[in-house]
Parts: structure tokens; C-alpha cells; sequence
DNA sequence: AACTATTTATAAGA
DNA sequence: TTCTTATAAATAGTT
């Protein structure tokens, strides 16, 4: 920085880099003392040369140890604060992201439609009807597909309902053959326990399974109650 | 130092104060980062204005804490090596004063004599002398207090003698008055238990005590015996 | 934050 | 290492 400028790069040689770094080291020592004094602040400089040799600068009314704590300290507060920064935030988008869902909604059920521009009420309008329609489709399906599945069940209990009354005629005549007959089948046996009232008692099973399978038999149950 | 020199002391403006700290805390972190790069050093810096502020730099090959540690060990280690050195100081201090010592005592038994000076010698000699004269006087106190105490011992060997040959003669004509006259008195109690033996009670007792209260009773156990 | 007159720091040489 | 010195850089006071 005088008798021509330098370049701030690596000194490769090595003599010169030492003779740099011990000037320099005395500079950067007397800059601190001088913050020190001039400012009332505390100091700690740790130096390690590129021979490993070590030095170190305190301010007079501190230790290296005491302005280390405070800094660990310090750098937890702060990674603490960004976290609860950032925590926040995110509390507040997803808050937001919340309101606007609950305005679509009211929208989609024709409340809070003031502050909607017309064009957005026709899109709206659009989407609506696109959905009006996508919807009666299924239903439509959802009806065919019950509507099979009834016809199934109907047949399913018809054929039951032929092979008790098959079984009744011969039980008169030999009770015993006809619960061999049957090998054990749990609908059955209850069809049979229930005095041969095959129907109400395949109505009655269903609901009872419902208790422990969920809504998926919703549906069969409905349609055998109509 | 510019537009005026200044003195290194405490900026009493404390805005002056603040705008220097942030000036000089700017160039002093420059200035780090050049020695940095140009000697391919490790610096850590950490700040602490008056109000508390808290600022860093930090060499970008390195971390506060690595350099921290590696400052701590640093210290430990210079720590330990200057305790081990005044170890090893006392240690050689120690052994020269021994040697000393053993070359004086040599010097007193009459050996190692070849390199003493005369005046050296002359002076040893009167010690020696002086020395030996107050040996002589030591020795005759000591002996003259053994003859007293000698004396005092058979004194009292007599009159324990005597009064026991008094004692000997009214127990063969009343045994009971004889235990009450002496009142309680241990030593009588096991003279009286032992049928009259009384020398050899006496004998045997101070032996016993010896094994409680120490070498204090040895001359008198040896006087006894003899 | 920008300016600038000065002081300070320091690179190169001895 | 220390001194010298020409010059670059830092910065105190001011705007």
C-alpha cells in the first residue's frame, strides 16, 4: 500500500508473507487498542499464522474466554430468533391460504359474492356448471352401478331363497340330513336358527358387519332396507 | 487522523462514538481480511461496542469456534509447559542444595578435604571445636539429670519398699480393718485380691498400663524390676 | 452516506 | 529485525 500498490493475493513468497504478517499483525493490534479506547468496546482477536504460530489480542477490560461465551450465546439467541421468525411465517401463509379456501367455499355456495368482479362470477359461473355436470354424471354412474349390484343381491337371495325352500320339504322328513347338508356355512346356520325366515335374517347380518367395516357396505344395506 | 489528529481516549459524544466504532469496526474488519488473504492466516475477530452490539469476522478457511479451541489448547498447553519448567527449576535447586549439604557433612567427618581453602579449613576447625565444646556440655547436663532422676527413683523405691513392710505385718491379725484403712485405693484393691502378694501386684501393674499410656512409665517399670 | 484534508499504515529497499 | 520513505489507505470532521 505504498512504494507502488499491491494486489490483495496470496504472498507466495515466504520470507515476504512473514515480514508482511508481523507488520501487519501490529497494525491490526493497534487498530483494535485504538477501537477500544476510542470507542469503549471490547475486542478479542485470535490469530493463527500460515506457520501455525499463534497470537492474540484482548481488550484490556475483558478476557478472550469471557467474549467467546458471549458470542456462543449471542449466536444461539439468533439461530433461536430465525427459527421463530421463520415458524411464524409460515403460520401466518398457511392462515392465509386457509381464509382464502373458506372464501371459495362460501363462493361455491353462493354467499359472499359481492366483492366478486363479473368476469370472475362468470368464470365461477363456468366452473359451477362444468362441476354440475361432471357431478350428475357420476351420480348417474353411481346409480347404474347400484342398480347392479341390487339386481345381484336380488338374484343372489332368490337363489337362496329356492335352495331353503329345496332344504325345507326334505327336513320333515329327516331333520338331521339337512344340517349335514349345509357343511357348516355361518349364513346358514342363522337361516336355519331363525326358523327358516332366510330374508329378514340376511337383512339383519349386513348391519351387523357394518360395525366393524365402515361406510363401504353403506350402500348393500341401503338397498336391501328398500 | 485526518482533518485534525486525534487523541486515543474515550469519545465522550456518544454518537461520535457510535459512527467512529462503526467507521474504524469496518476498516478494522478490511484490514483482517487482507492479512488473511495476503499471508494465508486464520483471524478471528469479536466485537463488542459500549452499547452492546455485537459484530464478527471470521477468515473464510475458518470457524470462531475451531479458532477459540484451538486457542484454548494453546493456552492449556503453555500453561503446562511454564508449570512443568518451575518444576524442573525447584527440582535442581533442590538436588544442588542437597549436594551441598552432603559435602558439608563430609567435610565435618574429617573427609573431602583436599579443596577447602585454608581460611575455609581455619574456620571449619573453630566451629568444630566450638562445636564440640558445646557436645561436651550437653553431655554432662544429660548425664547429671539422669544421676538426679536415678536418685528420685530409688527414693522412691525405698519408701514404696518401706511402706509395704508396714503394711505386711497388721494383715495377718486383721484383714478387714486393713481394707478399709487404705479407702478404695486400686493398687491396695489387687494387693488385697491376690492374698497378700503385694510386691509382685505392684510388679506386674505399671507393665500393664504401659500398653495404654505409653514410654512415659518405662523408667519407672524398669526400676521396679530391677 | 459522501467528501476531503490529513494522518496513518505500510511496501520496498537498505 | 529495524529504519526509511514514498505512497496507498484510513478516517475525523464536515456537509
Amino acid at each position: 500500500m505504498t512504494r507502488g500498490k499491491i494486489q490483495i493475493k496470496r504472498i507466495e513468497n515466504s520470507t515476504n508473507r512473514q515480514v508482511t504478517y508481523s507488520k501487519r499483525r501490529n497494525g491490526l493490534f493497534k487498530k483494535a487498542n485504538e477501537l477500544t479506547v476510542l470507542c469503549d468496546a471490547k475486542v478479542s482477536i485470535i490469530m493463527i499464522s500460515s506457520t501455525d504460530k499463534f497470537h492474540e489480542y484482548i481488550s484490556p477490560s475483558a478476557s478472550t474466554k469471557q467474549l467467546f461465551d458471549l458470542y456462543q450465546n449471542t449466536l444461539r439467541i439468533d439461530l433461536w430468533s430465525s427459527h421463530y421468525e421463520k415458524m411464524q411465517e409460515h403460520l401466518k401463509k398457511l392462515k392465509e391460504i386457509n381464509r382464502s379456501l373458506r372464501k371459495e367455499i362460501r363462493q361455491r355456495m353462493g354467499e359472499s359474492l359481492n366483492d366478486v368482479s363479473f368476469e370472475d362470477l362468470s368464470q365461477l359461473k363456468q366452473d359451477m356448471e362444468s362441476s354440475v355436470k361432471t357431478i350428475r354424471e357420476r351420480k348417474y354412474k353411481a346409480l347404474s352401478n347400484q342398480i347392479d349390484t341390487q339386481k345381484k343381491k336380488v338374484r343372489n337371495v332368490e337363489e337362496i331363497h329356492r335352495g331353503l325352500l329345496h332344504e325345507f320339504d326334505p327336513i320333515g322328513e329327516d331333520p338331521q340330513y339337512g344340517l349335514v347338508d349345509n357343511g357348516g356355512d355361518y349364513d346358514s346356520v342363522i337361516t336355519y336358527a331363525n326358523g327358516g325366515r332366510g330374508i329378514l335374517a340376511l337383512r339383519l347380518q349386513p348391519n351387523y358387519n357394518n360395525l366393524h367395516s365402515g361406510a363401504g357396505s353403506d350402500l348393500t344395506t341401503f338397498a336391501l332396507l328398500e
